[in-house]
RNA sequence: GCGGAAGUAGCUCAAUUGGUAGAGCGAUAGCCUUCCAAGCUAUAGGUCGCGAGUUCGAGACUCGUCUUCCGCUCCA
């Protein structure tokens, strides 16, 4: 466990280091678990966007995209359950200024009251409890909290403030005046923009059932504590889709995409025994099933992605609330309904920072001579890796360069390319494994001769000579 | 939010009892022309997280504050 959680700390900093991953606003002392993506960290971090779009898309035919607005109109949030759910009543104690979410405080008097023993006593606070949050009876949870006397942790005190709904969703005003019917709130999720654009992507891209709607944006929830460097932010990154279905499939669906999410991951090179299911034993308020798919970090076990089978829930309350159908008639069967849906959402900072927990490695050998040596290496998969190919004259004088640049021309129109020419070759070698360029290419005085250059592999450091004119190919066959 | 720990150059860390802020690595420029880091020369880079206080004098002592990490808590 030591180990891992220094294993987490030199990820953090070397992440920082070469240029994945900074601190937001780092000169003013930074933002709390707000973070920034560098110059290779943002290429990551769009190479794993774009393979999940095309393996969603472009390899789906059923599967088309879109890009939602981060603003919707603030009915969006009462349809989805949000502005109810997502939010929890909080109570203040005035003496020493904490703040509590009441079903925990009296939760916390229900566990004192079982330990003396008093089971039944403690059912029946609870019962009471959850019938006045159902009721949404702020009054009645205050008045519960005095006639019982329960008492702040540390003031120990009951001077309480009125029970407040305290929520989840971040909100600004649109317009320059700020009026309470112009309050808007930060999408928490990106499904919504989906689920509200569903006519409209159904008929002008002609879907039938069953069809999927993908999109990948930022979304944003405030909440209480986000740590985990950019495990749980405040700010993050969705890639999600809803895979709209006949009723009463939902089961089958579930299964196929629980499967086929995984074998994504596994696309990816990650080893199979570093991912688990995990059930979700309770339900949000909108599912009849869900799992997520969890990835073993330097930290344990968490949650990356989501599948979750989300039934009519959402379509059903968007017809509700703005009085529009939401319905799609099947000619298969000649009947019109409302979809059901299956969802797969993932983390795109957290798949990122499953890449990095994947990628990262010390390494240690013995020379030949006896000495030792090592290094730090990224095994990141070439598919998505931020640079694909490191251009290296052996030596900057000769014409070397000249022939490295004429190589850099023509391949930098089809991936990204690095070109390198300080310092000794093991240095550079070096460099390009610690931000994980899989290829590196050197240009030598054989080069003038017979038009060959070695090519390294980052994760054997083993060498071999081709043709100058091969290497294109060569790492563009790898990159699929 | 509570408790604990930490914060000095890009990184890792020094600085005796309170007395002029240093090294290694890294970076940049040049030398060398070398196929797996740590050869030579030079240069840049710091209001010691920030703000007060004590003191003739604070990186060090005191208080506050911010940030980060760990544990608890929270977690659609």
């Amino acid at each position: 466990m030591t180990t891992n959680e220094n294993k987490f700390q030199e990820i953090i900093s070397h992440a920082k280091e070469y240029g994945f991953v900074f601190p937001s606003s780092e000169i003013y002392d930074g933002l709390s678990a707000v973070y920034d993506y560098g110059p290779y960290g943002s290429e990551l971090k769009k190479n794993i966007r774009d393979y999940w779009w095309r393996w969603m898309t472009q390899m789906n035919e059923n599967i088309v995209g879109i890009d939602a607005a981060i603003f919707m109109h603030p009915t969006t949030w009462k349809a989805s359950g949000h502005v109810d759910n997502f939010s929890d009543p909080m109570i203040d104690n005035k003496d020493s200024n904490k703040r509590y979410r009441v079903d925990h405080i009296i939760e916390g008097l229900a566990d004192t009251l079982r330990s003396e023993g008093k089971e039944t006593e403690a059912d029946k606070l609870l019962a009471e409890m959850d019938a006045l949050l159902a009721a949404e009876d702020f009054a009645g949870l205050k008045d519960l909290i005095y006639t019982r006397n329960i008492k702040c942790s540390v003031s120990n005190t009951c001077n309480w403030t009125d029970v407040r709904q305290f929520n989840l969703m971040f909100s600004t005003e649109i317009g320059s005046v700020a009026e309470e019917a112009d309050k808007i709130y930060l999408r928490p999720e990106t499904a919504q923009g989906i689920f509200v654009n569903f006519l409209n992507v159904q008929k002008t891209a002609r879907m039938k059932i069953p069809f999927g709607i993908a999109q990948t944006g930022k979304a944003f929830r405030n909440e209480i504590v986000a740590r985990q460097f950019i495990f749980r932010m405040r700010e993050f990154e969705q890639m999600e889709m809803q895979f709209f279905i006949r009723p009463g499939t939902q089961k089958e669906w579930y299964e196929y995409w629980k499967e086929a999410r995984l074998q994504w991951h596994l696309s990816l090179g990650v080893k199979p025994e570093k991912y688990r299911y995990h059930d979700h034993v309770k339900l949000a308020h909108y599912a009849d099933a869900a799992l997520d798919i969890e990835y073993e970090f330097p930290f344990g076990f968490k949650e990356v992605e989501g599948i979750h089978s989300r039934t009519d829930f959402d379509l059903k309350n968007h017809q509700l609330y703005s009085g529009k159908k939401m319905q799609y008639f099947d000619n298969e069967i000649n009947q019109n309904y409302i979809p059901y849906v299956i969802e797969t959402s993932i983390g795109l900072d957290r798949m990122f920072l499953l890449i990095l927990s994947e990628s990262y490695a010390e390494e240690k050998w013995t020379k030949e001579d006896g000495t030792a040596d090592s290094r730090v290496v990224m095994r990141i998969p070439a598919k998505i890796a931020p640079l694909k190919l490191a251009i290296l004259p052996l030596t900057k004088k000769d014409g070397l360069p000249d022939i490295a640049k004429e190589l850099m021309n023509q391949c930098k129109p089809f991936f990204r390319c690095f070109y390198e020419e300080k310092d000794t070759i093991g240095k550079r070698y070096r460099r390009m494994d610690a931000i994980g360029t899989p290829y590196c290419v050197t240009i030598d005085h054989q080069t003038k001769e017979d038009q060959t250059v070695t090519i390294r592999y980052r994760d054997s450091m083993q060498q071999e000579r081709i043709p100058m004119s091969q290497v294109r190919e060569l790492v563009q066959a790898n990159m699929l």
